[in-house]
DNA sequence: GTCGATGCAAACGTTTTGCACACTG
DNA sequence: CAGTGTGCAAAACGTTTGCATCGAC
């Protein structure tokens, strides 16, 4: 599926507007609805992480009869379309934000060439040490030290031993 | 306040064994029951990261009267004292496994803030990344940039520098 | 009018809890 | 024998699904 720009990413905040959200919808062939229009300005407004619950919270204060599973419904819809992502911060529920064009570095320390890859490859990891040490890994700033497969070689490093 | 603080190596022992640990429970004044030693096998048995239900089925391989809940509960006790630790991998159910003694560094950015981390939680990335883009990442010099629970508010200034 | 979206209720998978009984130390 | 650990049942929790109806296009 082509990636959808909805983000200058430039700085950090996005610069994803309600319309913005929901012409791509209309241009994908859904409808746009009260629910949804109201889900879309909460995760905007909400600019950090929420559950669905609080989501669906934030709509209800609104228009009271949206249930939680259309707000499940619609952050599944709006994930599909790269517009947020979900992330298992804790225990309990998932978050969910809105996605960035954010991207990591390889960078390798002996020649200093570096690849950029999708954050999204470091979302797993992301997400388990949000969880595990409540530390926050800034997607923008990422860059991770090793060796390319030029200089491989030259270096004694070990990927994932095995048990001791 | 305090630095988090995951390596409490004054009992954590380095070769992993189903009688080291069963001493720890022991010294803690725990009880040895078979349900545990079971439970303690299959974990070690099992190497890598392994569901609640994946666990239960092990031990009910050898005990089939052994409930669910007594896994959870005894996995829980054996989280508290540092044996495992427990991930949130994918969207189902969490994964438990061997804590290890290797760890890489998680920087904040802005107070500089160390956290010391199992070096096993960068496996699946590291495995990835290799896959992938045919870069190693070292795990030695791995440090990864972000925000701690702390400094987590505050807006994103270009200062603190990542040190070498 | 068509078909996608919604509200509701009910099921789902995972994890937790209250209780009486069993077994370790 | 004291008290921790257990099995069982049931609830708690977050999420998904089937279905009849509603409403955007």
């Amino acid at each position: 599926m082509a990636p959808v720009s909805i983000d200058d990413a430039s700085h950090r905040s996005p610069a994803v507007t309600e319309e913005a959200i929901v012409e791509l919808l209309r241009s994908q062939g859904h409808r746009v609805t009260a629910p949804r229009r109201l889900l879309i300005r909460s995760l905007i407004e909400a600019g950090g992480h929420r559950t669905a619950d609080e989501l669906a919270a934030d709509v209800q204060a609104q228009a009271p009869d949206v249930h939680i599973s259309t707000i499940y419904r619609n952050l599944e819809e709006l994930e599909r379309l790269g517009v947020i992502e979900h992330a298992h911060l804790g225990h309990g529920a998932a978050t969910f934000h809105l996605s960035t064009v954010a991207h990591g570095h390889l960078v390798c320390e002996s020649c200093g060439r570096t690849i950029e890859v999708p954050q999204q490859l470091f979302r797993a990891l992301a997400e388990q040490v949000e969880l595990t040490y409540a530390f926050t890994i800034d997607p923008h700033h990422f860059a991770m030290v090793g060796r390319c497969e030029h200089c491989r070689g030259e270096a004694i490093v070990e990927v994932a031993p095995p048990r001791p």
